[in-house]
DNA sequence: ATAAACCTTAGAGTCAACTCCAGGGTCAAG
DNA sequence: CTTGACCCTGGAGTTGACTCTAAGGTTTAT
């Protein structure tokens, strides 16, 4: 039987987490102490790692609470309903990488454009790229920044043209 | 001058987002009618624009404050600066990447792992996996449910096992 | 003139998953 | 017998980006 800090310590959670837990019914110690303590078993030291799995493949804490359940009583549910949450969340997680990733695809563009010297950022493609209504970094010649591996080769028409290297 | 549901209508947003981004600083109408109501310029309109492809490519609201602060004031900012915020946020969606890259492996495994079946769930792979403490989906022979493609090759094999399969 | 469709405000509520707090009780060591 | 480390409770606070409500004022069309 462990107390509440001890299991929390065991598996690097606080203390209020495991009670935060109790609060939302994933994880109730089997006993209490005489003095009121919560004393865990090593069944519910066993549930609170079957909790910290599932979260760290990415469930919310109210599909580890659907997952519980089943698991409280796996006969009366088949394969299919488990495959079914994990392939449902799997969507989930496949959306949000598609959106990040299109974020990042984006990200990387604006900064690939900008040539991130000391320079004024008043022709900033950066900047000026989230003020044009185009999605893509748009490079109307000669006006915006450029990466700095260009600004060396190009140094001299730059300047030829009047064009403040930002 | 556009009133305040016109605005919102014409950039998919909703009048009460206009109104809680001038509540946070980052966009106040220019102008206000005699009888109160918020009247947006075209510049106020192209301010909205930027803000929401900040949105668009990740930035949070905080961070758009910033970058609505460098963009009233350029001179006094670097490429470098903007640079900065940008290849931050870089980082900051990799990571998260990263760690949705871990879920979906993890959660493909599961997926992998149980056949999917109308069979109990007692002896399902992906609730074993959650249960036992290895990380990877362990595959302890003939007990645990198999995916669909295995349990017609092997049905023989398993029911001379005695195996329930799943 | 009156209804529909707009607009105003301040302020509360939502979601997730904690995290912290005050004000107290319990327990082992010295 | 006191100190310090632990534990209890109920409830509030955090973060971010909205979203909604109530109670009213304005515009526009019929
Ligand atoms: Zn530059
Ligand atoms: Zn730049
Ligand atoms: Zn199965
Ligand atoms: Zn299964």
């Amino acid at each position: 039987m462990y107390r509440i800090g001890e299991l929390a310590k065991q598996c690097q959670v606080k203390a209020d987490t495991l009670r935060f837990y109790e609060k939302h019914g994933l994880l109730a110690p089997s006993v209490r102490s005489d003095a009121g303590y919560r004393l865990y078993s090593n069944m519910d030291a066993a549930r609170l790692r079957f909790i910290l799995r599932a979260k760290a493949v990415g469930f919310s804490l109210n599909e580890i609470a659907e997952l519980l359940s089943i698991e409280l009583d796996k006969a009366n549910w088949a394969c299919a309903d488990v495959k079914g949450m994990v392939d449902t969340k799997l969507v989930q997680v496949q959306l949000k990488l598609a959106e990040l990733e299109h974020f990042r695809d984006s990200l990387q563009s604006l900064s690939e454009a900008c040539c991130g010297g000391p320079e004024s950022a008043e022709h900033c493609s950066i900047l000026e790229a989230l003020e044009s209504s185009s999605q893509a970094v748009r490079r109307e010649a000669g006006t915006a920044c450029e990466p700095q591996i260009q600004v060396h080769a190009n140094n001299k028409a730059q300047a030829k043209l009047g064009r403040q290297s930002c």
